[in-house]
DNA sequence: TTGTGGAATGTTATATTATAACGTAAAGAG
DNA sequence: CTCTTTACGTTATAATATAACATTCCACAA
């Protein structure tokens, strides 16, 4: 691996950490250009999809936006809850929801590759929040 | 002039069960565009709103596409597995595993209110052709 | 009948997300 | 030092989606 791309990544990283929820590519970029003010798109995509692919984010397919991996990157296929209030995302790895996934897509001998599991709704905290009101 | 609500919303579900795959919102466009020329990528989006709530199609999140939907339009949060093979796609319908998964980001008290749950691979039919190969 | 309010649509413009195509530069191997 | 590979730069454009406001249609009531 080149040293270039691991900086780049690195950096890309600790923005992701730093922010407080999910973001999209183009502010992640926004905020690369103060480093770099002539980051292009193509650049940021390249290094989201590497890191992507090292498992090291995820990509939430639902808001076209990205979190950085909260567990040990070489894990399955992860769940990840999205509070639709606050933002905050959290990462659940489940065997057993994988393993029942693939009972009944399998039914019909379907062979999964890749999961998509993102569920939407509020988080404790703004769930107790709401119901105080 | 244009076609109200219903009629509008009848010819793209029209199009879209004679569509071999999902199709996304700007090929409907097209499509639609046939029979009215000046057809604008807003009416077309916010009919695919109003079908979406009423749970006649299915938007793919992780495509950017839309399929009809293939149960009775009342249903709970479905599975959809998609083949990146020949882009058939199967919806299941699987209240066990939205129990499962529910507990599981239930954990912290998360209340789950949409779940956006698809899976890529390849379907029984693709899969054997592979095997062969 | 005619007016009126709300929903759907038209229209225009723009925002947001993502990739294509091709050239250049850097790092590591030998 | 050359070769090769990969990352990166640059420019352009494709693809997806929404904002903002005007207009039209239609049900329904005055
Ligand atoms: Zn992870
Ligand atoms: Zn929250
Ligand atoms: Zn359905
Ligand atoms: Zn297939």
């Amino acid at each position: 691996m080149g040293q270039r791309g691991e900086q780049l990544q690195a950096e890309m990283l600790t923005i992701m950490d730093q922010n407080s929820g999910p973001i999209s590519a183009y502010d992640l970029l926004e905020k690369l250009r103060s480093s770099n003010a002539k980051m292009a798109p193509t650049t940021v995509y390249r290094a989201l999809a590497s890191l992507t692919e090292q498992g090291r984010i995820h990509r939430l397919e639902s808001m076209n936006a990205y979190v950085p991996c909260q567990h040990d990157h070489h894990h399955q296929s992860s769940i990840l809850s999205i509070c639709d209030d606050c933002g905050s995302v959290e990462e659940n790895v489940a065997p057993d929801v994988l393993n029942q996934l693939e009972t009944v897509v399998g039914e019909n001998g379907f062979s999964a590759k890749r999961h998509v599991i993102e569920v939407h709704g509020l988080c404790g905290t703004c769930d107790s929040e709401e119901a105080v009101q």
